[in-house]
DNA sequence: GTGAAAGCGCTAACAC
DNA sequence: GTGTTAGCGCTTTCAC
């Protein structure tokens, strides 16, 4: 074992042929005819000797790698993976590989991985970045001719495939109101980032024509312990009656908050989120089933995956639902 | 923007040298000295004309891609997401490239990815197995020099990094026992899987000296779907004081079945996993916190890392830690 | 200490 | 319909 590789004049020689015939078949083009039974012969070498051809090869020569950068700040979190489903869902068909790249929410790292994704000569990346990009790594990326499509989030310039995200925390927070919430708390996302900012001003639009506004606000960072903290801060100093999280995962934080002041949801307070991630069902047994609004993940991939293979520009931005999850919420108060 | 790709030529002719001096500052070897101001010159070069060398360029040349593979079935599982951020832990400081490769459960996805990762030449393969693997492709693989390593599950002949999932299982299972669970059922994993037979075999090995048995028996595919179905059917037709289950999501699985059928946990039914899976902080806050087995994934990772770029053949069983949860089994019982 | 030249494995003009 | 040839961008002997 441990044979020596194969290279396509192996098999050329052993299929009595030369290698552009090999290649030939293994490429098979329109304009590529041949006597069928040369193609059969050559079929069977490659069987025979169990051929595989060398990837760097071909790049090299063909000046095309057939490769996709996916850059993401976290793959841990559930909601990228179901992204990366998304997408290798049309590229792996299209025989493109993928390279995914976790920066880890460092940076440093996103930047380093940029560099990388330029080295390895991928067509295209989709980008999540973790907050502001670095702005030279960038730009040598597109001065390379390497298509960007931004995914849940926006960047000046570049097209983003990304959810209704105003819109969708608008009705999120007229569906609060109807139900009599008034005192409500809001644990937005990081200041740089578009969704986050998004969600916050949809969130500030419906309240205003009532007059309201949220009696505390605070900023975190997308994550578990951040919705935590924040919440913390928010019931130490504030008489709330709901919180509503800019994401699924700070809202599980505010539920875990709620537990430690004592307070029961939804009789004491209620709390909402955002993305409706899957580890939801998990959470079903244990009655709390969050209100919050289902942004179609594996679509965005879908979607952006599009973009990357046949060069769009355009941007896009996908249909959201409301998702009246009910346990978290009283649906009965309507007493405002 | 879209300039025309910058090659070793355009930074050799910049800095008034050969490629080959530009080649020797990039890769920097102890037999490379040269003038420092040539050094100098050229990596200002690099960085005037923003360089960055083709990667398929050189893995063609030097015969060797810097690339691992990393083949899982589910990237969805935050499990395997630990394990990947264990195995880059070590990967990319030492400049190599991962190829994550998520075959979803489908063997015949899998196969796909073995022969892509052998036409991308990975120097290896960190290996998660759906269930018995395609053999002729692995062999392929292997007679191509690749170094694999399992992790997580045993494949004859080929070096493994797991947990100490017997031992662990059979400690759990004391545990339970040592509180008075006599009349326990079982959610296993599926057949082939080693790590599930290694859990199922510990957990008999305990019950056994006391003339124990479980009272039912069902086999899961690790999902929190089949955790629910197969908790389902043992409700339906045993009488059970406890449920273990094979891991942790199969648990929530249990839980949820457990509510379903009005039983209060662990008043009524007491519930145990495995794993350890950080969802579970999400959990915290709902009074479900799960007596698992904490399998120390992202070393996992590291060690099975490291065993692939040294070349190591030897397996590693790793150490695990009991987890009193508490909230999901009466520890107060000891009515055994 | 640095340059010239060959070649990694493949594909695509261009011959015939 | 198939073979010959050149060359993708890089590294690495081997000269000098």
């Amino acid at each position: 074992m441990m044979e020596e590789r194969i290279t396509i004049r192996e098999v050329a020689a052993h299929a009595g042929v030369s290698p552009s015939t090999v290649s030939r078949v293994l490429n098979e083009r329109a304009d590529n005819h041949m006597r069928p039974e040369t193609k059969q012969r050559v079929l069977e070498a490659i069987r025979a000797l169990e051929y595989t051809p060398v990837k760097a090869a071909q790049t090299l020569r063909r000046q095309r790698t057939n490769t996709l950068g996916i850059l993401i700040p976290d793959i841990a979190n559930l909601y990228f993976a179901l992204l990366i489903r998304g997408v290798e869902s049309v590229t792996f068909d299209r025989g493109y590989t993928t390279l995914i790249c976790d920066s880890n929410r460092r940076p440093e790292r996103e930047s380093r991985y940029l560099d990388i994704l330029l080295s390895e000569g991928v067509e295209g990346i989709l980008y999540v970045p973790v907050s502001r990009p670095d702005e030279r790594m960038l730009r040598r990326v597109i001065d390379q001719g390497i298509e960007i499509v931004v995914a849940d989030r926006r960047l000046p310039g570049l097209p983003t495939v990304e959810a209704e995200n105003r819109t969708a925390s608008c009705e999120l927070a007229e569906y609060l109101l109807s139900l009599g919430y008034r005192r409500i708390g809001y644990v937005a996302g990081p200041e740089g980032v578009s969704t986050a900012q998004d969600r916050l001003s949809g969130f500030l639009r419906a309240l205003e024509p009532v007059g309201l506004r949220p009696v505390a606000m605070e900023r975190g960072d997308f994550t578990y312990e951040a919705g935590l903290q924040c919440s913390r801060r928010i019931l130490a100093a504030h008489s709330v009656d709901a919180i509503v999280a800019a994401n699924d995962l700070m809202a599980f934080g505010v539920l875990r908050a709620a537990e430690e002041n004592g307070l029961r949801v939804p009789a004491d307070l209620g709390v909402a989120g955002f993305d409706h991630i899957p580890s939801v069902p998990y959470a079903t047994f244990m009655h709390a089933e969050l209100t919050t609004v289902e942004v179609p993940t594996h679509q965005i991939g879908v979607e952006a995956a599009r973009l990357l293979l046949n060069g769009g520009r355009e941007s896009l931005r996908l249909k959201t639902r409301l998702i009246h999850g009910g346990t978290c919420l009283d649906r009965t108060r309507r007493k405002g």
